[in-house]
DNA sequence: CAGTGAGCGAGCTTCCGCTTGACTT
C-alpha cells in the first residue's frame, strides 16, 4: 500500500513524529548530512582526480562547483531510503529549518530523485502533536537561496582548511590543521597565555575587621573593609592593570597602601570609636535564567557536575533518545506553549501559586546568529516528570535533574530583597580620617532561587548569597571587635576551561551547537592544547601555528572573520548577494580583500626556524625557546659565553607562563632533565644514569666536572626488552660495555658486536651484518661471527619476508603480481612498478583485477624516479621522528594515567 | 638534544556541520 514518506534528521525524532502522524505515513531519518565534499584522497571521484583543484572537491575554476559524494557509511542507508521512496506517493522533506537542514533536504531531493510524486518541504520548531500536524498541512517549497548559503559556508571552510593546513605541514609539522573555527579557538587560548606571561602582579593592602554594633541589634557583629582615607578611596584590585601599575584612570584618585602604612594605620586606630556616616539601601531584584541551550548546559554541567563538554553531550544524547529531554543541540531558549504550561504546573504543585508569575515568561535568544530550529533543552512531554519519577540513575539522573530544575525555575517569580551599604569612620591617631564600608544583601522572597541557582566561575558570589548587616542609622556609634592589615595581590587572567572557551566562541558567533564539544576535541587531538585539571593550556606548537597564521593570514584568524562571514551568508540566503562572487573574492581576492589562493602561493620563504623561536625573559636575555621536532627546547649561552650553544629540553607539561627566565636558567643548568640514577660503576666509580633522549631511552655515565672537554661519556641505547622504569645498574653496565670486540679475522681486521638503530649487529670495517638477538652481542664467538661473514650479505627485507599473496600475471607486463609488506604498508608489484594498497583494500579481498587496476594507475604516473640518496636518508629520518614522537606521547599518557 | 650501519615503493595528512552507531580499550 502506498504511503507518504517523511524524512527528518534524527532517528529519535522520527519515532516520536511517527506516533503523531499515525497511519499512512512512514517516517524515516537522514541521520544528518547524507552527502559531502570528498573527505580524503580515497573519496575523490576519478574524473576530477587529476584536476589541479581535485583535492578540494571543488572546481575553483568554474563557479566553485562542488563535487559531492555519498560517504561509504551512508550508502546502505541511502539504499534503504530509496526503497521506501519506491512505494511512496508523496515525499515530505522534514529536516530542521536552518541552513544545514535546508541543505540536507536539497541533498535528499537531488540524490533520491523522486519521480512523478509531489515533494513538500515541511518545517516545525517543536515536536508536539499540534505542531507536527500543522506542519504537514502547511508545507512550503525548498528555499534554494538558503541552500546556496550553506554551500558557500561549506566550500569556504573546505578551501580555508585544505589550503592553509598544507602550509603548516611544510612549515611547522606534518599532520597539523587549520580551520575557520579551530584556529581561532587555538588563538584565544594562546592569546590568553600570552596575557598571563606578560602579567605583572601588583600588591596592595587594606584593613579588614569585624565591627560591633552594640547589644540590642539582631546582627551585632559584622565585617567591613577600609574604604577611604581622608576622602581618597583606597586602591583595590580593579585599579591595577596587567602591568602591575595603577591604571591611568586611578592615578591620583586612589590611595595605594603598602604593608607598613596599613599596619601603622591599624595601630593608629586602636581603641577609637566609629560613627555611622551613611546608610544606603536599594531594592534587590533578580530574574530567572533562561532555559538551557547547548552552551549553557555544557557550562552548568561543568560547574556543577564536573562533566566535560563531550560527556555532557553523550549523556544528554541518551536522555534524548530515550524520550526524557528535548533535542540537546540547540541555540534556542524558547519553550513551546505546552512546555510553559507543564513548567507552570510544576511550580504550582511544588512551590505554590505565590511562586508563579501572572504571565508566562518568554525568553528571546541572546545568541546573535541563532538559527532557532529547535526548542530550548527541557524535559520532554506535555507534563514534566520529576527526577524521582523518571527512575533514572547516575549521570543521567543528575543531568536530567539539572535540566528539569532550570526549566521549572525559568517560569518562577523574580527573587526580591534589599541590598544595603553602610559607611562609617573615625579619626586615627595620625590625624587621618578612615572610612570603612560594608555591603549586605538580604533576600526577602527567594522566587526562582528556591529552585535553581546558577554556578559561578572564579569563586564569584552566587546569586543567592546573603550577608546580613545590623539595622543602623546615621550617627550610630560602633567599635571594632578586631582589625588587621590585609595584603592582596592581583591575579593574572584565568586560563580557559572547556566551558568558558565554548562560551567565548559562542559570544563571538564561532562554531555551532553540534560542534562545540568537538572543537575542544580537535585542538586537544592536534596537540595545540592540553588539559591541566580543567584548564586548557596551550602547547608551544600552538604558539608557532598562531604566529604563522597571524603574520600571513591575519584576516582569516581574526576574531571577527566568522561574524563577517555570517553576514555575507545571511545576504546570500536573502538573495541579496551572489554565492560565486563572494567565493571568488574570498579565494582569488579583490580590491578590498587579499585572496586565499594568491596568499598561499605567494608566501615565499617563511623562515621555519624563526617561526619556532620565542625569546624567554625579553629579547636580550640571551635565552630563547625553540619548538623542535622532538618538542620544545631552550637555547642559551654555554659556560664560555658562546651564544645559544647550550641546550636543554623543556618538559612537555610545563605551562608556557611558568617558563620564566629563572626557570629557563635552571633548566639550562641541568639540561638532562629527568634522569634516573642507577648507581656507580664499580670499576670507574662514575655515576651511571638512565635518560630519555631523541633516539629513545639510553644509559650513560656522568663524567667528573674537571674532565677534559674532549672526553666523551660512554652511552648505550636500551634494548627493546628494557624500559626506563625497570632498568638496573647491571643492565646498564652491560650496555655500556658495548661495543664488544669479538676477535680479529684472518686479515687482522677487528670484528665488534654492537647495538644500533636497526638492532644488534656485527661490524668489520665498513661491512656489517645483523644479528638475530640482543643476547648474541654478549655470547657470539669469533667462529660464529666468521661463519656469518662467510655468508653473502642478506639484502633488504625482501629476502626475509616472502610475498604475502600471489595474484597471477599482470595483464600488461605479463609478470607475476605479488603483494608484499613494505615500509609504507602493503603494496603490489609486478617487478617493475610498485603500487601501495589503498585504505579500503585488504590482502584477503584483493582480486587480480583490483591489483592490475592499482598497477595500471601506478604505471600511468610514469616510471619510478631513481631514488636519490638524499631522499632515502630523509625518509629514514622521518621514520625515526615519528617513532620518537609516538614514544613521547606514550610517556606523557602514562604520566597522566 | 646521545650518535650507530643496510636496504627499500609513496601516498596521505587537513576543513565545518548534521547525525548515530560500530568499533576498541
Amino acid at each position: 500500500m502506498a504511503h507518504k514518506l517523511v524524512i527528518v534528521e534524527s532517528p529519535a525524532k522520527a519515532r516520536t513524529i511517527a506516533g503523531y502522524l499515525g497511519k499512512g505515513y512512514v517516517v524515516e531519518s537522514s541521520i544528518g548530512h547524507i552527502r559531502d565534499l570528498p573527505q580524503s584522497a580515497a573519496e575523490i571521484p576519478a574524473k576530477i582526480k587529476d584536476k589541479p583543484w581535485g583535492r578540494f572537491g571543488v572546481d575553483v575554476e568554474n563557479g566553485f562547483t562542488p563535487y559531492y559524494v555519498v560517504p561509504r557509511d551512508k550508502k546502505s542507508h541511502m539504499t534503504k531510503l530509496k526503497g521506501l521512496l519506491k512505494d511512496a506517493d508523496e515525499l515530505y522533506l522534514a529536516t530542521d529549518e536552518d541552513r544545514e537542514g535546508e541543505a540536507i533536504a536539497w541533498h535528499l531531493l537531488d540524490e533520491l530523485k523522486p519521480k512523478n510524486i509531489p515533494v513538500h518541504r515541511m518545517v516545525f520548531h517543536e515536536i508536539t502533536k499540534p505542531a507536527i500536524q500543522a506542519a504537514v498541512e502547511n508545507p512550503r517549497e525548498l528555499a534554494m537561496d538558503l541552500v546556496e548559503a550553506q554551500e558557500t559556508r561549506r566550500i569556504l571552510d573546505r578551501l580555508y582548511g585544505y589550503e592553509v593546513s598544507p602550509v603548516l605541514w611544510r612549515k611547522v609539522m606534518s599532520g597539523l590543521s587549520a580551520g575557520r573555527v579551530q584556529s581561532v579557538a587555538t588563538r584565544l587560548v594562546v592569546d590568553r597565555e600570552r596575557e598571563r606571561m606578560a602579567f605583572k602582579l601588583a600588591s596592595y593592602w587594606d584593613l579588614e575587621g569585624s565591627f560591633d554594633a552594640g547589644s540590642g541589634k539582631d546582627q551585632r557583629i559584622f565585617p567591613a573593609k577600609l574604604h577611604s582615607l581622608d576622602d581618597v578611596r583606597v586602591a583595590r584590585g580593579s585599579d591595577f592593570g596587567q602591568d602591575g601599575q595603577l591604571k591611568a584612570s586611578a592615578v591620583g584618585k586612589v590611595a595605594h597602601l603598602d604593608r607598613n602604612r596599613a599596619e601603622a594605620l591599624v595601630e593608629a586606630l586602636g581603641g577609637v570609636s566609629y560613627d555611622v556616616r551613611s546608610v544606603e539601601a536599594k531594592p534587590y531584584k533578580r530574574s530567572p535564567y533562561a532555559p538551557f541551550r547547548t552552551t549553557t548546559l555544557q557550562q552548568e554541567a561543568s560547574r556543577k557536575l564536573g562533566m566535560s563538554s563531550s560527556v555532557t553531550m553523550s549523556v544528554a544524547q541518551r536522555l534524548y533518545e530515550n524520550g526524557y529531554i528535548t533535542y540537546m543541540r540547540t541555540d534556542s531558549t524558547t519553550l513551546s506553549e505546552s512546555a510553559i504550561g507543564a513548567a507552570r504546573e510544576q511550580v504550582r504543585e511544588l512551590y505554590g501559586a505565590e511562586y508563579l508569575p501572572e504571565k508566562p515568561r518568554v525568553y528571546a535568544s541572546k545568541v546573535k546568529n541563532a538559527q532557532e530550529a529547535h526548542e530550548a533543552i527541557r524535559p520532554a512531554g506535555d507534563t514534566f516528570r520529576t527526577p524521582a519519577q523518571t527512575g533514572l540513575t547516575g549521570e543521567q539522573f543528575r543531568l536530567y535533574e539539572l535540566i528539569w530544575m532550570r526549566t521549572v525555575a525559568s517560569q518562577m517569580r523574580d527573587a526580591e530583597g534589599r541590598s544595603v551599604t553602610i559607611r562609617f569612620g573615625a579619626q586615627a591617631a595620625t590625624g587621618e580620617d578612615a572610612v570603612f564600608s560594608s555591603s549586605g544583601r538580604v533576600i526577602t522572597f527567594h522566587g526562582f532561587l528556591k529552585a535553581y541557582v546558577e554556578g559561578t566561575d572564579d569563586n564569584a558570589a552566587s546569586d543567592d548569597a546573603e550577608t546580613r548587616l545590623p539595622n543602623l542609622n546615621e550617627g550610630d556609634r560602633l567599635s571594632a571587635a578586631s582589625l588587621q592589615a590585609s595584603g592582596h595581590e592581583t591575579k593574572p587572567p584565568a586560563r580557559y576551561t572547556e566551558a568558558t572557551l565554548i562560551k567565548e566562541l559562542e559570544e563571538r558567533e564561532i562554531g555551532r551547537p553540534s560542534t562545540y564539544a568537538s572543537i575542544i576535541g580537535t585542538i586537544l587531538n592536534r596537540g595545540y592544547v592540553y588539559k591541566k585539571g580543567t584548564a586548557l593550556v596551550p602547547a608551544w606548537i600552538a604558539f608557532s601555528v598562531t604566529r604563522l597564521l597571524t603574520e600571513h593570514f591575519p584576516r582569516l584568524i581574526s576574531y571577527e572573520f566568522t561574524a563577517g562571514m555570517e553576514d555575507v551568508l545571511d545576504d546570500i540566503a536573502g538573495g541579496r548577494r551572489d554565492r560565486v562572487s563572494e567565493l571568488a573574492e574570498f579565494y582569488y581576492g579583490s580590491d578590498r580583500v587579499a585572496g586565499l589562493h594568491p596568499l598561499v602561493n605567494g608566501l615565499g620563504d617563511i623562515d621555519a626556524k624563526e617561526l619556532a623561536t620565542f625569546p624567554v625573559g625579553g629579547d636580550d636575555s640571551g635565552i630563547h625557546l625553540r619548538v623542535g621536532k622532538y618538542g620544545p627546547y631552550l637555547e642559551g649561552p654555554d659556560d664560555d659565553g658562546v651564544e645559544f650553544a647550550k641546550r636543554a629540553n623543556v618538559p612537555d607539561d610545563l605551562p608556557p607562563d611558568e617558563l620564566t627566565l629563572e626557570k629557563a636558567k635552571e633548566l639550562l643548568a641541568n639540561p638532562s632533565g629527568e634522569e634516573i640514577v642507577l648507581g656507580a660503576d664499580p670499576e670507574s666509580g662514575l655515576q651511571i644514569v638512565a635518560k630519555s633522549g631523541r633516539f629513545g631511552p639510553y644509559v650513560t655515565e656522568v663524567l667528573p666536572e674537571d674532565a677534559p672537554k674532549s672526553a666523551k661519556p660512554r652511552t648505550g641505547s636500551l634494548f627493546k626488552t628494557m624500559s626506563l622504569d625497570s632498568i638496573t645498574l647491571e643492565d646498564a653496565l652491560k650496555l655500556l660495555s658495548l661495543p664488544r670486540v669479538v676477535g680479529t679475522d684472518a686479515e687482522g681486521v677487528e670484528i665488534t658486536a654492537q647495538n644500533g638503530r636497526y638492532g644488534p649487529y656485527l661490524k668489520r670495517g665498513t661491512d656489517s651484518r645483523s644479528l638475530t638477538s640482543e643476547d648474541q652481542l654478549f655470547t657470539i664467538t669469533l667462529d660464529e661471527a666468521l661463519a656469518i661473514y662467510a655468508q653473502p650479505k642478506q639484502r633488504g627485507r625482501a629476502a626475509a619476508a616472502p610475498p604475502l599473496k600471489e595474484l597471477g600475471p599482470d595483464p600488461v607486463s605479463g609478470q607475476p603480481m605479488v603483494v608484499k609488506a613494505g615500509r609504507f604498508g602493503e603494496y603490489v608489484t609486478d617487478g617493475e612498478y610498485n603500487a601501495t594498497l589503498r585504505k579500503d583494500d585488504s590482502i584477503e579481498a584483493l582480486t587480480p583485477e583490483r591489483a592490475a587496476e592499482l598497477l595500471a594507475e601506478r604505471r600511468a604516473k610514469g616510471p619510478a624516479k631513481k631514488a636519490a640518496k638524499k631522499t632515502t636518508k630523509k625518509a629514514a629520518a622521518k621514520k625515526t621522528t615519528k617513532k620518537a614522537a609516538a614514544k613521547k606521547t606514550t610517556k606523557k599518557a602514562a604520566k597522566k594515567a
